[in-house]
DNA sequence: CTATAATGCAAGTAAACACTTATATTTGTC
DNA sequence: GACAAATATAAGTGTTTACTTGCATTATAG
């Protein structure tokens, strides 16, 4: 747990399976690593315990993964992987079309994605060092210049688009991820999707020449 | 660490101090805590620690303590109450201000309150178990109640008040919390507080009559 | 001054921790 | 079937963890 004892800090597997024997190996560790984070959290995740519900030896586990925190950055890895994907398949389908239908595309993804394990989501996002989960969270190179394009072409009287892109990204996920803890009714019935539309189609278009606040500083 | 171990889940004082000596004893138990959170986060905050770095007995500690959780409890209690007695103030010293203004002065709070000792805020939001942490972060009643009083008279054309207040406290804390670590210079020159004084105004004063996004199903 | 309560500390304990070594078993290849 | 590579595991290592016991010291009250 401590910095001092873990010297190892490569977030790395060490050794690829290479018959079908070690690959249930690994997968049976990240199924049981997945499950103790669900189950009673990353405080309580051990090698030692993710060996024994894995039904694996300690020393396999160490021959594939120099220590815990190379599982849970395998987890995130897969976990992160078919979002991005998802977000980037929207974005090139819809050259065409508004900012609001667009948009209301992604949220309605994103909210979809954090559906379907919320629980190790949660994990990921609550109970994690997060300078280096932010490396993994971010939207990758290719969704970030295609968000950019798509902006350009569809904002109105936004001063920075930069800081407006990250404006967008840091709420959009804080409503994603706490509401489907905290707001599940409203996830059911579409609402928390409509209100975060509103929210962004309106902060993204505002009205030529009537740009409220005091933006004489910077 | 893990859950197995500590089975005094209380994160209550055990015992007060009564004498000056005391009282210097748990203080600086508590500046311990927050000098190993700050510089080595939560994972490196162990009991035996804090009481070497305090210059304290560690029996001593577990005297006035049930453990670590209480201690970093107990900062956090210290932590939150300042900026809870900052944002009543506000609320209570605005009643015929206009949103704009009244929100202004709550995020430039939040703002401030937020560079007051950032690190030891980043750790309490990024490194803690959050189910307890919440609950002490959400708004207490008495704030919860003035806020709602006032959009109630401020804001227009929206549909579910006290969703409206769960999308603006959600965004906010994001806005705030994430930009104090990433967003320095949009701080500095204040046009974080900009952006998110036009966010959260165009949401919550929508154009009566002209309510986008299809709200046909809740 | 004395009795009593409050406080402090040295020195532990057992359990959990990350991680390794040495050895045995299984698998693919020729 | 023989042999080497891959894989699995029993059985540890030393360290760190949370937390306690027993006793000495200091402050306060009568």
């Amino acid at each position: 747990m401590s910095d001092r004892r873990r010297r190892k800090t490569s977030l790395l597997p060490r050794k690829r399976p290479r018959q079908d024997r070690s690959r249930f190996t690994v997968e049976a560790i990240l199924e049981a690593a997945a499950d103790i984070l669900v189950r009673d959290g990353y405080a309580a995740l051990t090698t030692n315990r993710i060996a024994e519900r894995a039904g694996v030896n300690i020393a396999s586990l160490y021959q594939y993964f120099p220590g815990k925190d190379a599982i849970v950055a395998e987890l995130r890895r897969r976990h992160g992987a078919a979002e991005r994907a998802a977000a980037r398949d929207t974005l090139a389908a819809s050259p065409g079309e508004g900012l609001e239908v667009t948009l209301r595309k992604l949220i309605a993804r994103g909210v979809a994605a954090h559906a379907v394990s919320p629980e190790l989501h949660r994990v990921f996002a609550e109970q994690l060092p997060a300078q280096r989960y932010r490396e993994i969270q971010r939207m990758d190179a290719a969704v970030f210049t295609e968000m950019r394009r798509f902006l350009e072409r569809s904002t109105t009287g936004v001063p920075d688009l930069e800081l407006a892109m990250w404006m967008v990204a840091t709420t959009t996920q804080a409503v994603m991820h706490n509401g489907a803890l905290e707001r599940q009714e409203d996830i059911a019935s579409g609402r928390l999707v409509d209100e975060l539309v509103v929210l962004l189609t309106r902060y993204l278009k505002r009205r030529p020449g009537r740009s409220p606040g005091r933006r004489s500083r910077g």
